[in-house]
DNA sequence: TCAATAAATGAGATTAAGTCTCATTTATTT
DNA sequence: AAATAAATGAGACTTAATCTCATTTATTGA
């Protein structure tokens, strides 16, 4: 099980240690993006708050971490691995959470055409964009109580 | 000048003081999203911070103020009048500019009926959304040096 | 395989954004 | 203009995230 993050973090020339070992499996072993309260508590005391920090850093400087803010302002991360394609978020406002959305192809392709006209406009070079959309379940959902 | 602030102010039913006052004409005067520094600093000290930033959440409260947090995690606030329609941000991971950004409405036609597929899919209502784009100025940008 | 060297870690101090408290001031209402 | 309710300022407080530094662990090359 450990194979997998060995080999991610040796694909990406960084050594491999315990902390980082630990971090990648909590992170493989949830599909959804994880607030960095529930990442600590995963971990259970074995990995130190300063380092959990760095080895977050580090994942965020080899591009297979991604890191943002919900709209109640905690940091979430989410692994981007190969086979996890594009994908876009959905934020439930009533319990937190979020919820990982593709989008049609027809999307993404008008998408990256009104990105060119954008990039001409403003003189610019866009390389990554993000949709996100805020909401309500209509249903209980998994942590709606 | 402060008449428009006055008129916001009355006309979402919440008090006229000078505070409130003076956060509103400090954004009304920028046109882009501005940091809560920057904020600060425009205000030089008339407002006392506890003020500043319970005038930000009274703002939010009305709906008239949006906040967000840019890619290197500055918290980011803008006024959202009436002429001031539906919009998206373009960010310069250079030096950090904000740009308001209009999509065609061909675009946000398609986003809708996208949107419409998600609700369904995940029994979900959507209220907003949020479309992000990250990139490089090519030229010298106003605030690239 | 092992020693030398460089890198990573843990524990706790530090920083800084944002909130809270409470005595005082200001706005509103009659 | 007085009474009441709301907002403010100053600074204490909270807490996420970073930093420091002595110790531990990984890597490299003989």
């Amino acid at each position: 099980m450990s194979e997998i993050s060995k080999q991610i973090l040796s694909d990406h020339k960084v050594s491999i240690t315990n902390p980082r070992i630990l971090v990648l499996e909590a992170l493989l072993d949830s599909k959804n993006p994880l607030t960095v309260d529930e990442l600590q508590s995963k971990l259970s005391g074995s990995v130190a708050k300063s380092t959990l920090y760095r080895v977050l850093n580090d994942l965020k400087k080899i591009k297979i971490l991604h890191e943002f803010t919900t709209p109640d302002n905690s940091t979430v991360v989410e692994l981007l691995l190969e086979d996890h394609s594009h994908h876009h978020h959905l934020f439930c406002s009533d319990c937190g959470e979020i919820i990982d959305v593709e989008m049609s192809g027809e999307f993404e392709n008008l998408l990256d055409k009104e990105i060119k006209k954008i990039e001409k406009q403003f003189n610019f070079v866009i390389q990554d964009h993000r949709v996100e959309m805020f909401g309500v379940c209509t249903d209980q959902c998994a942590n709606c109580k």
